[in-house]
DNA sequence: CAGCATCCCGGTCGATACTG
DNA sequence: CAGTATCGACCGGGATGCTG
């Protein structure tokens, strides 16, 4: 065994979904199940371009999202959430719920 | 209004949680309802006594968990989770449950 | 035992500009 | 429209050593 780190899987999601807006964007795909890069961009305003494209990358990787490229001029990409991904309902909606007090 | 942040809480909930240690913190906390400094060291090898001391120092300022210290030789002192802190209990079994696939 | 102080490195993130 | 490239500032966090 390589590493049993406190017998606790947290660890692994935190770093799946503690990117600075991955939790957000998950928000948004579950209340929105298929955006545009367009539409995340003004679901969450704050988060630059540059941002939102890694955060996405990173989520797709993980196997969080799913992008679905249109080769159109000009470009169109839709992204929703996997299986996986959706599973992560009751965390992201908890996040939500306790920020609120 | 200073800020709108895209109408979602989950930002700062993220900001009180995504400490590297917290949420194994508060994780531990909850089925070890008081635990002393060194039973938390035990709990969470991985985190080194200066990370533990600092994420501990922000749970505590974030209102998360208490600390009470003994006025004793040598010292003595008990961290447990307040009822904010506990109300993330939904949250952080959510991502154990997750991590564990 | 339960921390704090210091040094320091690597990754994270913003700003800005360019591209198919 | 949907990104990528580059630069630079910032800071989270590791290693180590000291203290009441």
């Amino acid at each position: 065994m390589t590493n049993q780190t406190s017998q606790c899987s947290i660890e692994k999601t935190l770093k799946q979904i503690s990117g600075k807006w991955k939790s957000v964007i998950i928000y948004m795909l579950l209340k929105h199940p298929v955006c545009r890069f367009s539409e995340l961009q003004r679901l969450i305003p704050d988060c630059s371009r540059r941002m939102l494209a890694l955060q996405l990358k990173e989520l797709e990787q993980d196997g969080l999202i799913t992008k679905k490229v249109y080769p159109v001029t000009p470009p169109k990409t839709e992204y929703s959430l996997t299986e996986r991904g959706k599973d992560l309902r009751t965390v992201v909606e908890g996040m939500q719920e306790w920020g609120k007090h």
